[in-house]
DNA sequence: GATGAATGAGGATTCATTCAT
DNA sequence: TATGAATGAATCCTCATTCAT
């Protein structure tokens, strides 16, 4: 991703951290260029509006994450398990990460209709990696045969994003990755196929 | 409820409007005074500042909400029947209303952190409602003994909001409520106890 | 004109200064705003946008310019001494308004071609006047019958247009009014019937 | 003219064609190095800054203009075929080159108090062939003796500028050179010796 | 209580110019 | 000579809130 063009990664991450931190709202391009080392104007070199920064930003990070659960459940048979690894690694990285749990879960949610369509398309790369993994479900007869994909699909998508926002907003002073079991436990006993 | 002063409900319900139909960025006092055919400045004799409306619009419809679904459970024996209750109400509530399936989904989600955290205050009111039939549902041994109540109320409320999300989103095309049945007997299964 | 609009002339008053003083580039709205003793928010008022300032400050001042010359020029039998009514108007009055000279001839001039569009209607109103003279002077035999009136137009509006200019931009050095008679007597000399 | 330099031309050339075609506020110097096919810090080589570029746009070629009418003028005894000869010139030399027109006419009227104090320096070898054609006449009594040079001067340029820039704002609609007769004509007629 | 004219702080973006290569 | 990535100053406009009537 854009190897060579180190001050993109830059500002993005720049970006991260100064929403982070002082929240969506307070987040200037000028605190952004700042925080990267650069002028004001260099970030119009690499962006289109400030929009630009924040859908990018979202992208990429967000992109990444897919990537990495999509490899990650890649090897596994079962969906059981691969749903698992899933809850597993969406808690881990988001747990090594507070800045960006913070601006995925509370501080993008703030931005406009345009912004949050445009964050719906990257999601719907997640949703579809949960998609497949209750398809499989289904069809090696690990989730009864009649479960309501899409149902089930917002069922899982709602209740992650809960758990994350709840840790995120008690100030993360809990272990967000030892709930994983817990969720993924109620998750296979509400899909389960139990012939 | 402030009940010898129409002109307050008269600007919350005048605030659910415009929020709805303008979004919450381009829901300016003055629109607000207008739909509510009053003055700008009298908005300020009902209300400290325009956050103060949107905190009472929501505490307002979100405590008539939870009063319902409190009032539509409390009658009911089983835990598992009370949870269904609270899915169809919720999502008959939602359905009646689109304009404040709109505000409470969409456009409130876009303010900033402070006004996000009273909003978290009220919603305590209704996590409360769904702790509680989860806590009669362990007793009554409907649910299993070792359920985690912190985490099965994320789930319950998360997926219930997640498919409220969903259907608002997709501009209500199909019934919400048919999906009720169906998002409960997840949950059910879910929790249930399996002796 | 928007008599009981105080703060509109006020406004408009004070833009003519600023401009006149700072140049078109430099005519800040903070700055005409403090000029006219006003928030710079109450501009907004009264006003769609800085570009709407300086095209009704034109429309105000140069609406009243044209209404004096028409009125003047009314009672006048001769097309002869119409045109030095006209002309004697003209410099009458912008050698007794330093500051709308300067904007008129100098400052507007700088502005981008949508606002000198806006100006040109204005002044059509000014050609028309001269086109109007110019007619009769035909008719009455004053002046030759075969006048290009469309050429003789631009030939008196350039002349007394460029002999401003170069007054103005010479700092009012010399007796603009005292030119009248010079540049009426060549405009005749060139229009006249010579049977 | 940096006849060794055949970047300046280029550059000078590039900004004509940009300014033509985008405006005075549109042409940015990046679009000129563009057009130019140079780098933007190139044209810091040849020219101190922008307004530079400008400047010697206007030298260049107002002066190539100016010498091609001293030129045109100079075999002529006649003080009215000399200004016949500089009317048709000029218009001529206008119609062959719109861009140019569209220049000199409009868009370079829009810079700011500075850059046009240099462009009247330019002028004023203009306004000299002007004088001079003016002086000659009165000498040879083809002009009255008590013409006013100074005023003379100013209708003859204001009113051969006012012609043009009409036919430029109408989009060269009509033939410019055809007008040439009837502008010397009554310009003659203005200043002609009467005895 | 009710009005609505007036206030004024705050920030994204452009583009002429520089300078290390 | 030539490049072009980087710089950073500068300004219009919105809108929540006030307060004289």
């Amino acid at each position: 991703m854009k190897k060579n063009k180190p001050k993109y990664n830059q500002i993005i991450d720049a970006a991260v951290i100064v929403v982070a931190e002082n929240g969506y709202h307070q987040a200037q391009v000028s605190k952004i260029a700042k925080q990267a080392g650069v002028a004001d104007g260099t970030i119009y070199l690499y962006f289109k509006n400030k929009e630009d920064i924040l859908i990018s930003l979202f992208q990429e990070k967000m992109g990444e994450f897919i990537d990495t659960i999509r490899l990650k459940t890649a090897g596994i048979e079962s969906a059981v398990e691969k749903l698992l690894m899933l809850v597993e690694t969406h808690f881990t990285l988001l747990s090594e990460n507070l800045h960006l749990a913070i601006v995925t879960q509370l501080e993008l949610r703030q931005s406009n209709k345009d912004l949050r369509l445009k964050i719906n398309e990257v999601l719907k790369g997640y949703l579809q990696v949960i998609d497949e993994i209750l398809r499989i479900g289904v069809e090696k007869q690990e989730f009864r045969e009649d479960l309501n994909i899409r149902v089930a699909r917002q069922m899982v998508f709602g209740s992650i994003d809960e758990v994350v926002t709840n840790w995120v907003m008690s100030d993360h002073k809990y272990n967000l990755v030892a709930l994983s079991t817990t969720v993924h436990e109620l998750l296979v006993r509400a899909f389960e196929n139990r012939n």
